[in-house]
RNA sequence: GCGCCUGUAGCUCAACGGGAUAGAGCAUCGGCCUUCUAAGCCGGUGGUUGCAGGUUCGAGUCCUGCCAGGCGCGCCA
């Protein structure tokens, strides 16, 4: 509806305003927020009174009487500055109706993508724990944008990269194997720094059955090193020797495999836990296998070939700076192990080279500092610094009882994703997610999430839906049919003002999916929903359906009908269901 | 100290890449079920949009400065 408004309009503006025209997006049309001000509305006259050096309802006027003759508009009035309000013809609305129904589940979704292939990397949590409920926003609205990119004609491609080839892994199986010794001692012996989750008592008892690691080995122990004093790394180098001493005492295969398959267990109940959110993602990258691959050794080998990277005090710096950067980095050690940012800059250039337009990275605010930095690397590379773009989303900040929870992984301290579903369920944990911009702060008060899930708005949207499916049961019940020819044939007998508010909603599906996947904003989606969902409660209580006039009756069964459809594929592309009944 | 993000009703958040009288939910007060799901509808209370300037016909939205909170500024990942 509105794209068929604009381009009337659009006829009119390039009469009236020549090239500036083009300036315009939808021609400054959008849905009045008051009906008094017509049904759309365009801003386009006042846009262009600076361009054309006129009084913006001197230009309105002209935009007015070029508008082309046609059947949508009813009437048009210009009110001051400039606004133009259009009126809809009677049975302009009605015909979104049939649209709807013919474009069925494809209603909302458009080609304005182009194919354009996007890349879309979220959640990549370390694989050392469970996912906690700050990964549940990221995977929300990761799925969520990928969704709305598939909707409006992207290539898409869901990816998930696991860090499984550094340090972290190498924790976490030392915290494996120190609960193992811990129960064949009954020493304890937790060092800080360690993951010290439940989790990793339940895989220290299934490493003891399904690895051979012996309680006898484990008895055995290992030579404990001495905890130095003093400075800042201390418990980091304390860490390290454990690891050391760990190998030493298991060999450094078991030590390996150890890691390893905490890390793979870890990651599969990750995998597990996030299909059940409704999250699937077609690859899962893994650093090692990159390294492997020589990936990381092809990039730099490239970048000092090409005189890019230099030698400093050992170490192997990339010149960041020069591509706006704060200040340069070390690619590779001294000691001849390359950084995390030598593996991103890496990881990111095979992304490019199989095949991906875009690069869309959905990461946690704490990343913001790393972005110009991996941009920079693959300007390096030569590749256009913007195939690039990152979403920050922010923190979610815990709170219990009133008070702000700490977050740690490491710490043991956090509240899983798993049990978060299992508490509150998967629709309104995945609608509250997304309900909020990424780039805001989000409070998340576990003691209402859980106690008064029922409040969360997305149950008002499914029961619209769920009203609509019974409505269209007890049709049949009481052996009544419609076709959808038949209601279109009395379509102009909506004319109720609850009528007109709800066809309105419905005919803004299509332009707020676009502009939610053009500002990567699936909060867009959620709000329409709830404000959808109350021009249909409002239409429901008010206009009764099956006890109308035959004729009546049968166009609001197709108003109903495509009230269903709306609602469906809207919650589909938050990945929240919609329910036949509640 | 420097950089990024944020500040809107008692609480949690909107406000459609500057638009008309800043809106929802929860909370609170009052009405509506002999008829399609009351997880609903209708109405009321509640705001100096952190503060101060500026740009504009028009600013919650853009710019500057201050205040407050979060995050970052490793040869960590």
């Amino acid at each position: 509806m509105k794209q068929a408004l604009g381009n009337l309009l659009d006829q009119a503006l390039r009469r009236v305003a020549g090239d500036h025209a083009r300036t315009l997006r939808h021609a400054g049309l959008e849905q009045a927020r008051d009906s008094r001000n017509g049904h759309y509305a365009s801003n386009a006259a006042m846009q262009l009174a600076g361009k054309l050096k006129r009084k913006p309802v001197d230009i309105a006027a002209d935009i007015v009487a070029a508008l082309p003759a046609n059947q949508l508009i009813d009437r048009v009035e210009i009110a001051a500055p400039g606004f133009i309000n259009i009126w809809l013809a009677p049975g302009a609305l009605q015909s979104e109706l049939q649209w709807i129904a013919r474009r069925g589940d494809a209603y909302g979704c458009s080609d304005f993508g182009a194919k354009r292939r996007v890349l879309v990397e979220f959640v990549s949590a370390n694989p050392t724990g469970p996912l906690h409920v700050g990964h549940g926003r990221h995977a929300a609205i990761g799925d969520s944008l990928a969704r709305l990119l598939e909707a409006t004609g992207h290539e898409v491609w869901r990816e998930y990269y696991v860090n499984d080839a550094g340090r972290q892994l190498s924790v976490l199986g030392l915290s494996v194997w120190l609960r193992m010794v811990e129960r064949a001692t009954g020493v304890e012996a937790f060092p800080e720094g360690a993951y010290r989750g439940e989790y990793i008592g339940n895989l220290a008892g299934r490493m003891a059955d399904e690895l051979p690691v012996s309680a006898e080995a484990a008895r055995k122990g290992m030579a404990w090193p001495d905890k130095q004093a003093g400075g800042n790394g201390e418990a980091d180098r304390y860490l390290d020797a454990l690891i050391e001493a760990a190998r030493e005492c298991l060999g450094d295969a078991l030590f390996s495999e150890i890691a390893r398959a905490a890390g793979g267990w870890v990651l599969e109940d990750i995998r597990e836990d996030l299909e059940q959110f409704g999250v699937r993602f077609d690859n899962w990258q893994s650093e090692r296998e990159l390294v492997a691959a020589g990936k990381i050794d092809e990039c730099l080998k490239r970048l000092e070939l090409e005189g890019i990277t230099y030698r400093h005090e050992g170490a192997l710096w990339f010149p960041a700076e020069r591509y706006g950067d704060e200040k340069n980095r070390v690619v590779v050690r001294a000691d001849g192990r390359s950084t995390y940012f030598a593996s991103d800059i890496a990881y990111h250039y095979a992304k490019r080279k199989r095949g991906a337009d875009l690069l869309l990275d959905v990461l946690g605010a704490d990343h913001h500092g790393y972005v110009n930095r991996v941009r920079a690397g693959l300007e390096a590379l030569g590749e256009p610094p913007s195939c690039l773009e990152v979403r920050l989303v922010q923190f979610v900040a815990l709170l219990r009882g009133g008070q702000r929870v700490a977050m740690s992984t490491r710490g043991g301290e956090f509240e899983t994703l798993r049990s978060l579903r299992e508490e509150v369920g998967v629709d309104a944990a995945r609608f509250f997610y997304v309900s909020r911009a990424g780039e805001q702060h989000l409070d998340f008060d576990l003691d209402l999430a859980k106690r008064r899930s029922s409040d969360n708005p997305v149950y008002y949207v499914q029961y619209a839906h769920a009203r609509i499916a019974s409505l269209l049961g007890k049709m049949a019940d009481r052996g009544l049919s419609f076709s959808m020819d038949e209601s279109a044939a009395h379509a102009s007998l909506l004319t109720h003002r609850r009528e007109i508010d709800l066809m309105l909603a419905l005919a803004r599906l299509p332009e707020t999916v676009e502009q939610a996947a053009v500002q990567r904003a699936p909060q867009i989606v959620a709000h329409y929903l709830i404000s959808l969902a109350q021009a249909f409660h409002g239409w429901y209580n008010h206009c009764k359906v099956l006890d109308a006039e035959p004729e009546l009756r049968s166009a609001r069964l197709g108003l109903a009908q495509a009230g269903g459809q709306v609602l469906r594929n809207g919650l589909g592309l938050l990945g929240v269901s919609a329910p036949r009944s509640m």
